[in-house]
RNA sequence: UGGGGCGUAGCCAAGUGGUAAGGCAGCGGGUUUUGAUCCCGCGAUCCCAGGUUCGAGUCCUGGCGCCCCAGCCA
C-alpha cells in the first residue's frame, strides 16, 4: 500500500500525461480540468476505473481537479438508482470530485439556446425525414449520402419548428434538429448529424420539464465547454466524433476550448465489458446482480473483496495506449494477491473438514495456543487458538494412498499442525462407502508450537480447526464468469457462461475469532486464499466470499502427472 | 471501394536515429512452521518488403493484418 503511494508519486509518463506537459509548456492551457462523464444507465465496472484513474490522477498530478458528470441525456435508459450507485463506487475507488458535481441535464437551457443559435447562423435545421429516410439519406461506408428535402428551408421556419417541438406539440421521431455539415464527408458523423429529437419521457433529474432532448454530440463537448473543462479524455471509438465536437465548439459561442483525446478501453480475459452484455446477466439471471461477485462491476469486485488499491495498482501497470489490447486476468489476480498479501490478516479455516481425534490427548483437555496475525509482520500482534482432543483438518490434506511427492498426512505419516503440534496418522476410519471419515492419530507434546527439541524434522504444516471450538460458516469460492479467454469470440457470449463459477461449501469449520470479522474485512485462510465476510452474513449464519485463492503450485505438480 | 485508428516476447508495455526497460504468465533453483510470501536465474531477426544513413523499432516508400464508424445510444 504505502509502496503503491510512493509509486504512484513519481511523475508518470504515458501519451495523454505527455500532451497536457506539452500544453503546458507551451502556454495553451494554464490549469487541468478533466472529468469523469458516465451515463446513468448501469454501474461503474473496471473498465471504468481505467478512466477515473486516469482523468482524477491526471487532475492530482497536475494540481488541477476532475469533475464527476453525469451525462444524463437520455431518459428512456437512465435511471436514479444508477446516480447513486455511481457516486459510491467512485468513492469507494478512492477518488473525490469534491463540489465539482455536474450533470449535462443542467445545461439542457443552454444547450437548447445554442441550438438556436446554430439555426439562425445557418448551421443546423429542423429536418422532417422519418429516422428510416435519415438512414438511407445517410449513405454507406463507400457511398457519400443525399441531402434531406428539408436542408435548405429558412432558418425562421426551423426556429419555429423547434421552438414547437419542445412545446410538445410533435410525437416522438417526428422531427429531429440536424447540424448542417457535410453529407458527403467519409466521416459519416460530419453528415449531418442529429443533435435533438424528441422524446415524451420522463427525466430523472428534470422529469417533465423537457420532450426534446440533446444527444450526446450535442451535450458532452459543451457541457465540457461550460464546466470549464481542459482536457477531455475518452476511449477511441470516439475519435470519429472529434472532427464534430470541434465543429460545434468553433461554431458556438462557447466560454472555454476543451482538447478531447482518446485511449484505449481495457479488455480483461474471461470476463465481459460492455455494459450491454452485464445489463444482461444482470437482466436475465445468470448472476444474483450488479454486486455478484463473480461481476467485472465495482460493486462486485466490492463485494468479492478486492481491494481499491488493487485495482488503482492494476490500472497504473497496465499502462496507457492507444492500441487495442486484451489483458490477462492474471495480472489483475496478481495484483489483488500482492495488496491482500500485505494487509490481510491470517487466520485458520477448514473448507471441506475431515474429522481427527487424538488418541493420546484427554478427551476433556483442552488448551490456547498462540498464532502470528502476520508471520511477515510482528507489529500485527498474535492471537490464541483452541487446541482439543478432536479437531478438523483440510480433506485434501490427507491421502490414504499419497503419490511419490505428497508431502502432507497419510497413514504413518507425521506432519505439524500450524503453530500447534506434531501429529502422526495412526489409522484411517472408512464408512460402508469405503470413504474416509475420520482419522484416528497422535500427537507428540514435546512440540508445542511446532518444534521438536530432537531437531526432528516434518515436511508439510498444515492448518486445523479445534472441533469443540469451531464456528460453523458457509463459504462461497468463485471461478471466471466466463470459460473462454475472449467471451462471445465465436458466438452468443452467453453460451461461453462458465456452468462451474460459483461453488458453495455449506459445511465449513472456522477458527472462533472469525465470528468478529468485519464486513468486507480481508482475512487469508492460511494455506487456501484471501476471504472476506459477505453481507448475506446474519446472526447464526456467516457466509464468506473467497476473493482469491493462494497460487498453488502443488496443484501444477498435481497437474503434470505427479498424481 | 470511404473515413478514423493500431501493429515491439504468450499477455501488457517502455523506447522520440546510437545498438531492444519493466510488469504479468511460463520454466528452473534457493529460503520457508502457509506447497504462500520472499530471493536468484532464463525469453525479441521490433508485421513484411524495399530505401535513406556510418548506424533504423525509431525517418521515407510500398504492402499486409487487426480494430472502430452507416442509433433520433453513449
Amino acid at each position: 500500500m504505502s509502496e503503491n503511494n510512493a509509486q504512484a508519486r513519481e511523475e508518470v509518463h504515458d501519451f495523454i500525461r505527455d500532451i497536457i506537459r506539452d500544453d503546458l509548456a507551451a502556454g495553451r492551457s494554464d490549469s487541468v480540468v478533466t472529468r469523469f462523464p458516465p451515463e446513468p444507465n448501469g454501474y461503474l465496472h473496471i473498465g471504468h476505473a481505467k478512466s477515473m484513474c486516469l482523468n482524477f490522477g491526471v487532475a492530482e498530478e497536475f494540481g488541477g481537479r476532475c469533475h464527476l458528470r453525469f451525462d444524463d441525456t437520455n431518459p428512456v435508459k437512465e435511471e436514479h438508482e444508477f446516480i447513486e450507485s455511481i457516486q459510491e463506487d467512485v468513492r469507494w475507488l478512492g477518488f473525490d470530485w469534491g463540489r465539482h458535481l455536474y450533470f449535462a441535464s443542467d445545461n439542457f437551457e443552454a444547450l437548447y439556446d445554442w441550438a438556436c443559435h446554430l439555426i439562425r447562423n445557418g448551421h443546423a435545421y429542423v429536418d422532417d425525414l422519418s429516422a428510416e429516410e435519415i438512414r438511407t439519406h445517410r449513405g454507406s461506408l463507400t457511398e457519400p449520402g443525399k441531402n434531406s428535402p428539408y436542408r435548405d428551408r429558412a432558418a425562421d421556419e426551423s426556429l419555429d419548428l423547434f421552438a414547437r417541438m419542445r412545446a410538445g406539440e410533435f410525437s416522438d421521431g417526428a422531427r429531429v434538429l440536424r447540424a448542417k455539415i457535410d453529407m458527403a464527408s467519409g466521416n459519416i458523423n460530419l453528415r449531418d448529424p442529429v443533435i435533438y429529437r424528441i422524446l415524451h419521457a420522463a427525466h430523472p433529474r428534470t422529469g417533465d420539464a423537457w420532450c426534446i432532448y440533446p444527444t450526446y454530440d450535442f451535450a458532452h463537448g459543451q457541457s465540457d465547454a461550460i464546466e470549464g473543462v481542459t482536457h477531455s479524455l475518452c476511449t477511441l471509438e470516439f475519435e470519429d466524433h472529434r472532427p464534430l465536437y470541434d465543429w460545434l465548439i468553433d461554431n458556438l459561442p462557447t466560454p472555454g476550448r476543451p482538447r478531447q483525446y482518446e485511449f484505449s478501453r481495457l479488455n480483461l480475459t474471461y470476463t465481459v465489458l460492455s455494459k450491454r452484455r452485464l445489463t444482461q446477466l444482470v437482466a436475465q439471471r445468470h448472476v444474483t446482480g450488479w454486486d455478484d461477485p463473480r461481476m467485472p462491476s465495482l460493486a462486485g469486485l466490492r463485494r468479492r473483496g478486492v481491494p481499491p488499491a488493487a485495482i488503482r495498482d492494476f490500472v497504473r501497470r497496465v499502462g496507457l495506449t492507444k492500441s487495442d489490447n486484451l489483458i490477462e486476468v492474471a495480472a489483475l489476480e496478481h495484483c489483488i494477491r500482492e495488496e491482500l498479501n500485505q494487509t490481510a490478516a491470517r487466520r485458520m479455516a477448514v473448507l471441506r473438514p475431515l474429522k481427527v481425534v487424538i488418541e493420546n490427548y484427554a478427551e476433556d483437555q483442552t488448551e490456547e495456543l498462540e498464532a502470528a496475525n502476520h508471520p511477515a509482520d510482528p507489529a500485527a500482534g498474535t492471537r490464541m487458538v483452541p487446541f482439543g482432543h478432536e479437531l478438523y483438518i483440510e480433506q485434501a490434506d490427507f491421502m490414504e494412498d499419497p503419490p511419490k511427492k505428497f508431502f502432507r498426512l497419510a497413514p504413518g505419516r507425521e506432519v505439524r499442525l500450524r503453530y500447534a503440534y506434531f501429529l502422526t496418522c495412526r489409522e484411517a476410519v472408512k464408512n460402508d462407502a469405503g470413504e474416509v471419515v475420520e482419522l484416528r492419530c497422535t500427537y507428540d507434546p514435546a512440540t508445542r508450537g511446532g518444534n521438536a527439541p530432537d531437531g526432528r524434522k516434518v515436511k508439510a504444516t498444515i492448518h486445523w480447526v479445534s472441533a469443540a471450538h469451531a464456528m460453523p460458516a458457509e463459504v462461497r469460492l468463485y471461478d471466471h464468469l466466463f470459460a473462454r479467454p475472449n467471451p462471445g469470440a465465436e458466438g452468443d457470449f452467453l453460451d461461453d457462461i462458465n456452468p462451474d463459477s460459483l461453488n458453495v461449501l455449506e459445511d465449513c469449520r472456522l477458527e472462533p475469532g472469525l465470528a468478529d470479522a468485519k464486513p468486507g474485512e480481508a482475512i487469508q485462510f492460511e494455506r487456501e486464499g484471501y476471504f472476506c465476510p459477505d453481507p448475506d452474513t446474519a446472526p447464526g449464519r456467516a457466509v464468506f466470499n473467497r476473493t482469491i485463492g493462494l497460487r498453488d503450485t502443488w496443484a501444477k505438480v498435481r497437474a503434470k502427472g505427479g498424481k
